[in-house]
DNA sequence: GTCCGTGCAAAAGCTTTGCAGCCTT
DNA sequence: AAGGCTGCAAAGCTTTTGCACGGAC
C-alpha cells in the first residue's frame, strides 16, 4: 500500500476503537459482526480494506506465517524455525528446545500450555 | 478425518519423500510442480488430499497459527502469544521479550535476525 | 470384490478489487 | 472541487470435495 493521505472515516475509527477495546485478536468477520449491529449497511470489504490500512498506519498488525499458503514439514518433533523476510524460505533451526521459556509462562497465566513454536525472522545469507 | 485404513500409493509415496528431501517446508503447489514432472496427469488436489492424509498419519506437519482467518491486534509491540487449542482463543502473554533466545538463535546460523514470535498452544481455563 | 486413491472440474471459504456515488478536506 | 471512502458484487486465490473410474489388498 503507497502512501496515500488517510481521511478520517467513521467505520475505520470504530474498527480501531474495538480492535483496542479487545484483547482476543479478532478476525475480520467477528468485527463485522459486532459493527453491522451499529451501522447496518457495514460490508466485509470495508471492514478488510481498512484493517489492512490500519496496518498500514502502524495501528495494527497482522498476525501471520509470511505466505498465504500452508507450508508443509516432515519433521514431526518440536523445532523452532527461521523465516527469511526477503526471499519467504522458511528454514529449520538447530536449537534445543527451551523448556524453562514454557515455565516462565506456565507461571504467568492459568493456561495449561502443552507446546510452543518460535519462529525467528530476519535476512538468510543469500539475500544479505 | 477418520481412521481409515490407507493403501499404499505412489503419490502418496513420492510426496512424503519429496517432503523429507527438503527443508524448506514447501506448500502444495510446490510440491506439486515437482512432482508433476515426474507423474504427468498429477493433479493439484492430490497433492493437498495426501498432504492431509501424511498430517493425519503423523508423518507431517502443517505450519499454521491455528485458523485459517487471518486474525488482527492493536498491540504493536513485539509481545507473544497463548492459543487455546480448545476454543481458538487467542491471548497477549505478559511475559518480557526473551533477547537471549534471539543471540542463541543468532549465534547458530547464518541469518540476521530482526524479530521473533513466539506462540504458547495450551488449553486455557475456560476450557479447562 | 471391496473400498481407497486418482484426475478432473466444480465448489467452498477467505480476501481483494472495480465501480459509481458519497463524504471529508 | 479533488480524491479518499463506502456498499455492493464480482473476481481472485488457496484449499476442499463430488464423481466415475482405476488400483491395492
Amino acid at each position: 500500500m503507497e502512501s496515500i493521505k488517510y481521511k478520517k472515516s467513521r467505520q475505520r475509527q470504530r474498527i480501531l476503537e474495538i480492535l483496542q477495546s479487545t484483547d482476543t485478536h479478532p478476525t475480520a468477520d467477528w468485527i463485522y459482526s459486532i459493527l453491522k449491529a451499529e451501522i447496518k449497511n457495514l460490508s466485509l470489504g470495508t471492514v478488510y480494506r481498512n484493517l489492512n490500512i490500519l496496518v498500514d498506519q502502524g495501528l495494527a498488525k497482522k498476525l501471520e506465517f509470511g505466505s498465504t499458503f500452508d507450508r508443509f514439514d516432515a519433521v514431526v518433533e518440536n523445532h523452532y524455525h527461521l523465516i527469511c523476510e526477503k526471499c519467504g524460505s522458511v528454514y529449520d533451526l538447530d536449537m534445543d528446545v527451551d523448556e524453562r521459556i514454557v515455565k516462565l509462562a506456565e507461571e504467568k497465566t492459568s493456561f495449561r500450555i502443552k507446546n510452543h513454536r518460535i519462529e525467528f525472522f530476519g535476512i538468510c545469507k543469500n539475500c544479505q
